[in-house]
DNA sequence: GATTGTGAATAGATTCACAGCT
DNA sequence: AGCTGTGAATCTATTCACAATC
């Protein structure tokens, strides 16, 4: 029962056991052990035990885990058993996209609001939210309690975006824009950066043909 | 010099020194040492020496490295010398942004095709090309050389489109779909997983307050 | 004098192997 | 008998420190 720190690599496999519960779950599956879980989805079981033994014992020697239980304390560990509001920053291509992704409107995340600069698509409805100023965002996200931003816009709005964001009192970032943010306050960001995985892609094909 | 396998984690690295290499040179820089690089864009400068020490010598000891020279060498080293047609499988919410996103057709990359199985959106345009029925990927990927795809499709529909893809014979494939597709034929797959971002974030909300 | 390229040292992550429960 | 939890062993990645070069 060693937590307070969490090794970053460990993090991302949790999201995968708990996806694995999930779908053993709607099979009404109730016990796995990790050999099992392991060689279905593609995993390590000793890997597995080890991530797993990092927030608790909760195996049961000689049997396995059960995945209600083992389900549910991962969606605490993972802050899952919270709802998430999140405003995105950005309606442009990606930002319309997400505002209507249904992993960011079910279960614990939620989109409340949409901002984007350009008049042009303020007051423009997507799904059943409506495009707003960015002078808007301190206030929304203070009266939404959003604790999550999604930044989608172009690189060079970016820093300046993140520290509005940042201002606003978010503390996490999803970053969409191809630009490495310097963090500031503890306020987490996390990149997602397409150009870095199709350059990895296009590494790949000419090195192994 | 010793080429032929890549640590994994230094071949992200090179698309951003490639793009910081990009900045300095739209500034008329010539030339960096690996100290200036590393403190300007927030990088480790033993790292940067290492990484590029992969491939050859190319910095001049007491100088730095040349700019131009070296963003050639590593856009030779990531296959971005190449232009890489690519297809997308999918035309919903993501499937529709990527078709637009500016990074998939600019440089190396372009986006030759866009399939959807759901009649009413085949034959809808998305700019200049038009959503088509995967029926025709093989054919379209044959004629038009295409050798990536990129999936946009459900998660239950994922493994199946991935195999036409193979089918079809795209050499990698960028999946937005969250479940870990098994590879096949050494055609590489990268899973962009926003839900494991969300949740990684999220995390973070709830670990550090 | 400055800066690279690299072997040696350190840190971090994964796998192994087995003692300890059920 | 079966399976977890974990220390020890291995493998991988990063950082350090310095000889070689300009």
């Amino acid at each position: 029962m060693a937590s307070g720190d969490t090794p970053p690599l460990a993090l991302n496999r949790l999201s995968v056991y708990l996806r694995a519960l999930r779908a053993l779950q709607r099979e009404g599956i109730e016990r796995i052990s990790s050999q099992r879980l392991a060689s279905r989805f593609g995993l390590s079981a000793p890997q597995i035990r080890k991530d797993l033994a990092q927030y608790g014992e909760f195996g049961i020697r000689g049997i396995g885990y059960d995945v209600v239980s083992l389900r549910r304390r991962l969606e605490h560990v993972l802050g899952l058993d919270r709802r998430h509001a999140a405003v995105i920053v950005g309606a442009g291509n990606i930002g319309t996209a997400l505002a209507r992704f249904p992993g960011l409107n079910t279960g614990a995340f939620h989109i409340v609001a949409v901002f984007d600069i350009d008049p042009k698509r303020i007051g423009a409805r997507i799904g059943d939210l409506t495009v707003r100023d960015p002078l808007e965002l301190a206030e929304v996200v203070e009266s939404t309690g959003a604790d999550m931003g999604i930044l989608a816009v172009p690189a060079e709005a970016a820093a300046e975006n993140y520290f509005a964001l940042v201002g606003a009192g978010v503390r996490a970032v999803l970053n969409f824009a191809p630009v490495r943010l310097e963090e500031v306050d503890g306020v987490r960001v996390k990149d997602v950066d397409l150009t870095i995985f199709l350059e990895e892609l296009a590494h790949h094909l000419v090195s192994s043909s």
